[in-house]
DNA sequence: TATCTTATTTACCTACCGGTAAGTATAAAC
DNA sequence: GTTTATACTTACCGGTAGGTAAATAAGATA
């Protein structure tokens, strides 16, 4: 009993998919709430009770979206915390690959920072909080290696990471502007260079 | 005719005042779709149709909440353009402004953010790209004039601007988030020291 | 062929949405 | 003392929200 016995038609769980599609560009152009269930499953060109069948409700089709990102950012940190390579370029690679990670992931990316940076609409709670931790983290034991290893001059850890993060967030959210972002990854490598040929130790003395 | 006679009570014109203190509240809260009249009026403690007396209707108290706060800013940015200072200083003096500004209207600036970055949720369109635009224009010519003065390196003069307002931004997104922020504006001038003083000129030659 | 499971539809529910018509109390103006 | 404008209330509107019960179509199993 309990076997594994399926209709299966030509495509398997098209309905499925293109309600997953539907949901994330509607959600995407109007915020959780003001996205009906009506819309979306007009977009997905099914019924209503199709999205009760395959996700409990609107909040479970919002958490299926807002969740599958963040395997893929698992994985990437986990790769670069380990990688052997300077300091410098374990920072660069770490946020080349997070910003082609969100560009893959736009749509999602542009739901999930306004409802974190602003008021849940309605929404169920996702931790983003503790992704956004997990950046600083594994960004902040890199400086942590760089300073030691004399990569980097002996400058506050926390104030370096911040400053790191902070050039990549402003990139990120320049690519969720409406207008065409005036900084894409190029931007940001310059920005790191910036901040990491200011903070190279060099032989004269510098002020405060 | 069309002469200025009013009632005028004890309070005058209180319910409008509750109406905007409780609409934005709650609007900061669920955000705009998810925001109800009635939760307003309800908060405000007066009925339904004051709303719609005072404020033509949700879309108008929403527009009036969300422009107010930007009368402020013109004036700052007004100011800090023409002030005799270093560069450095005038930066760091325009980032205070504005984060002391941002601070006093949390609630508003962070439906703004959720706004401008994330879907409209249903909202009336307001122009807050234009004020981003403004800020890091005037960043972008005291950059412009630090270097000319020799007060920086001869950096690209985005590159840097980019690093600062980078800067800005993180720390005044840190103040939206959920838990404690664990940057705040002591942390925006030091990471603000940290990206001046790596740019400022040094008499050994630097690579790249 | 009858049965079971999965996939899908039609028709409907209740609750709440933004908005308003119509009336009223109050106080200044004439 | 009647008029007039302001400030405010009660009662309601049509529409749409999220969600579901129940029937059904179709392939797999027996």
């Amino acid at each position: 009993m309990a076997k594994n016995k399926r209709p299966v038609k030509s495509e398997e769980h098209a309905a499925r998919g293109r309600l997953l599609g539907a949901a994330l560009d509607i959600f995407n152009e109007r915020g959780y709430a003001a996205s009906s269930v009506r819309e979306i499953v007009k977009a997905a060109g099914v019924t209503k009770p199709m999205l009760y069948y395959y996700f409990r409700n609107k909040e479970g089709i919002y958490t299926e979206l807002m969740t599958k990102p963040f395997e893929v950012l698992e994985k990437i940190l986990e790769e670069t915390a380990h990688e052997k390579l300077s300091a410098r370029k374990r920072v660069i690679r770490l946020f080349d690959r997070i910003f082609l990670l969100f560009m893959k992931n736009l749509k999602a990316a542009r739901l999930m920072y306004s409802i974190y940076y602003g008021p849940p609409q309605g929404a169920p709670f996702i931790d983003f909080e503790g992704y956004h931790l997990k950046i600083r983290e594994v960004t902040g034991l890199i400086v942590k290696d760089g300073i030691k290893s004399g990569e980097f001059r002996a400058v506050n850890v926390d104030t370096l990471t911040w400053a790191l993060i902070g050039a990549l967030n402003f990139v990120l959210e320049e690519q969720l502007c409406q207008h065409t972002p005036m900084v894409d990854d190029k931007g940001l490598s310059d920005t790191l260079a910036l901040i990491f040929d200011g903070v190279a130790p060099s032989k004269s003395k510098r002020k405060r």
